[in-house]
DNA sequence: GCCAACGTTGGC
DNA sequence: GCCAACGTTGGC
């Protein structure tokens, strides 16, 4: 799950435990958190339009999906006329912390690293907010995010 | 700040 | 239903 720093972090994560994904507006994101997210779930937390961007943390989906509320208060910043309290057409989900980084895993070293190569987040133009990880991905940036850096590095 | 990639909108 | 125009995302 994707998100720029100025907006949440993965220290605000781990400062307020668990926290609701509200916002996001892209149908096939939406689809994701809906359809695929169930509780227990591994996330990883991505900083977009960071210094660098990258993989941050870990989270674990706390609550499935629903009906994202902010859509339908009038005059919010997550405000959108699709759909209604009657029937909602976006969807969020709740996530909780699960740990830290020491430092960023970059997107440069994900798309470096054997067993990446086919994630969603390493092509070319992978704008979805929310993307699909497989188990074995998950695995390898969670080793990559343990690996203690070594003097010589 | 540039711009490629992609989603959405709306005229036809 | 096509597709040009437009807006947004986000790496660089």
């Amino acid at each position: 799950m994707k998100c720029e720093p100025a907006a949440y972090t993965i220290d605000d994560l781990a400062r307020d435990g668990e926290t609701s994904w509200e916002g996001v507006r892209n149908y096939q994101a939406r689809n994701l958190m809906r359809d695929q997210m169930r509780v227990g779930d591994g996330v990883l937390f991505y900083a977009s339009n960071a210094d660098p961007s990258g993989v941050t943390g870990l989270a674990t989906v706390s609550k499935p999906a629903y009906p994202d509320h902010f859509a339908w208060k009038k005059g919010h910043k997550y405000f959108n006329d699709r759909g209604s309290k009657a029937s909602p057409v976006w969807y969020m989900v709740d996530i909780a912390f699960v740990g830290r980084f020491a430092d960023t895993i970059p997107l440069a070293t994900l798309k470096a690293t054997k067993g990446l190569g086919k994630m969603v987040v390493t092509q070319k133009g992978s704008r979805l907010s929310v993307q699909p990880v497989t188990k074995a991905e998950y695995d390898i940036v969670v080793r990559l995010g343990r690996r203690k850096p070594r003097a010589s590095d």
